[in-house]
DNA sequence: TTATTTTTTTAGATTTGTCTAAACATTTAG
DNA sequence: CTAAATGTTTAGACAAATCTAAAAAAATAA
């Protein structure tokens, strides 16, 4: 078994390599964890001897298959709990978060297939980010970050890749939640901020805020 | 914030001085947690300077009020975490223990309190425990031991001390669930075991068994 | 009340995850 | 292609929670 800080640098390793095939680089993994390179090197060390990474000096780390499958089994129970706070409990969806990141290390398989049960298997969690099932598969639903999308061209938002409180606090004030369609109306040359049709509304975001933003079209 | 050893410690501290005014011992913790008498005493000094416990060497600890709001806040979330586990997930009362224990550590009171909420505030968990309310109130409801029932005495089962998966199936399997009524019906002199009459069959309990269930008269 | 047993504490070591400072590799730029 | 900048690792230290072995205090028994 691992322990929660393990269990913690084997998620931001699998979600730095998400979109990239590359080896993830220490830096990177000292940035997400909040802590220093040095200490990063020595978890490194550790995971790649519990061959739960695959790892040489100076190249950076990549996730084995179990530690891949370990990655994977908590980012479903993220999202699973994520679910449940907003489902069941009432929580918005930039509350629960912080309240999952405790939750995602509790230990008990069978408390997360009774989970999964209770919620009727979700498929996405209050975010919009695919909820892999205890196989550790997921559907992935294809999408485009807003930053993406040319004048005239429409989507639906389908997800969002930051979960601070703060930033979604922001797009709910601003109408843009899930499942929400929209329309590209002008992108601004000065400052590359976009300007949108949602609801018949048209608003303007910056460039920070639509990077973060996932459409489909 | 304490971790989650400390936690447990000041947990541990309170149950051992529930039906006692006396400071708990060093060596009463070390069994409970686990650990060797070394150890507890590091740990106290540890609490003592945080004041969550009143402690003078060779003298044993007690918790301060703090201390024991604390322990008593961990004692509740552990409780609720248990009403949830078999209400809403269908655990069997002798599998929801060890889950909980992990729960209990979950560290968001807006959780607790939606959660307490989500439950229809319940007052007593699946062993029958009762539930301290926010401000850590809980009403005491009076019990016996079934070892202290004398012939033809009779009463109602309303609590077990004892939360081991063992011990839960046993009574599972000999009727002795919350709520069921019994009677006395003879006790043996030779090894102290108990005849009881319930739902009109006739059982045997040891003594051991009998001291961990709780009756109200 | 002295001796024995039990309980508790101290001293010193270990493990986990972290840190700073310095050394070492790799990449980038002139 | 060397020099500077960036990125990474090593060395040595620290705090938390634990351990063993030995010393000290308290309780019990003769």
């Amino acid at each position: 078994m691992q322990s929660f800080t393990e269990e913690n640098y084997l998620k931001i390793i699998y979600h730095l390599s998400e979109n990239n095939e590359e080896a993830v680089q220490t830096n990177a993994i000292a940035e997400k964890m909040q802590t220093k390179a040095a200490s990063v090197t020595d978890m490194l060390r550790k995971l790649s001897e519990k061959e739960l990474i695959l790892y040489k000096k100076y190249q950076g780390a990549r996730l084995t298959p179990i530690g891949r499958q370990t990655a994977i089994n908590v980012i479903r129970k993220h999202r699973l709990w994520e679910v449940f706070l907003v489902e069941k409990l009432n929580f918005k969806w930039d509350e629960v978060h912080d309240i999952a990141e405790e939750l995602e290390h509790i230990n008990s398989p069978e408390l997360v297939e009774r989970l999964d049960e209770f919620l009727a298997f979700p498929k996405n969690d209050p975010h919009g980010d695919p909820i892999p099932d205890k196989n550790g598969k997921f559907d992935f639903v294809p999408f485009v970050k807003l930053t993406k999308l040319k004048k005239e061209e429409s989507g639906l938002i389908m997800g969002v890749s930051e979960h601070s409180s703060a930033f979604l606090k922001h797009l709910e004030k601003l109408g843009l939640t899930l499942g929400k369609s929209l329309a590209i109306s002008t992108i601004n040359d000065f400052d590359g901020s976009i300007e949108i049709i949602v609801e018949n509304k048209r608003i303007s975001v910056t460039r920070e805020i639509a990077k973060h933003i996932l459409i489909r079209i």
